[in-house]
DNA sequence: CGATTGGTTAGCCATGAAGCTAACTATAAG
DNA sequence: CTTATAGTTAGCTTCATGGCTAACCAATCG
């Protein structure tokens, strides 16, 4: 459920077109013909990025009259943030202990070092 | 150039098991063999999703002997993050002229109370 | 050397994504 | 009522993606 989110957020912004979109209604809320018009393209074919966008969460919309107003809610965005911040942790964590064990490493030829001087010291670093 | 680069990191992560593998290898770097482990699937389609990765930025590889050892580049990662980020800056500093603007109409509209009390205030509430 | 293991290449297929045009609906505007 | 505007639907083409099998190196192991 929210891995099948994940997919859809993460394609949607695979595409320029629709990072763009995202990135201008971060501005405020727009209707689809503003939002198309920067764009060379016809406008069916824009409108299935609006559909994407929809469909992923990333945007809502509602029409009053003719017009169809955007606007961006920012759930599906923050979801997918998060789970940059979720790896970032991880690595973090693990660069962490992987520099602990450097260092320990390096304390123990040191003190190698000082018990038997000039050995070349073979070092078993599969991680 | 950056854009592109951006394109294809959301591609890339737009693949449930491209997510999972970045997640194995913020754990650590793992062969190839180690990587496809896990997922039921042919050899040469996972090596595929590798590839794509590779191309993205997003890992990065090395052969010794016959085995492939992969690992994380972050850089790619934090790029995309970045993007994010950026995102919501902007849109919170929307969310804040927004209110500020809210309030400019309450307090308009307290004291337009004041003056001529009992009167259906039509707010003309467009943004 | 011969067999095994780990990875790779080539090529096929089905599906889906991204673009288009043409034609249609429905609300404003005159 | 008529026309223009804003969006929508249908249907087509083209190309990319994700999966497969079969066959092929190239290191290791026995």
């Amino acid at each position: 459920m929210a891995n099948q989110s994940l997919d859809q957020v993460f394609a949607a912004l695979a595409d320029p077109t629709r990072r763009a979109i995202v990135m201008r209604l971060c501005a405020g809320e727009a209707s689809v013909g503003e939002l198309a018009d920067p764009f060379d393209m016809a406008l069916p074919s824009f409108l299935k990025h609006i559909h994407v966008l929809e469909t992923s969460g990333l945007v809502q919309s509602e029409k009053s009259g003719r017009v169809r107003t955007c606007r961006l809610s920012p759930d599906a965005l923050l979801g997918a943030e998060d789970w940059f911040q979720q790896q970032r942790a991880i690595w973090e964590a693990r660069l962490d202990r992987f520099e602990a064990y450097v260092m320990k490493l390096k304390k123990e030829k040191e003190r190698a070092a000082v018990k038997r001087p000039s050995r070349t010291t073979k070092r078993k670093g599969s991680e």
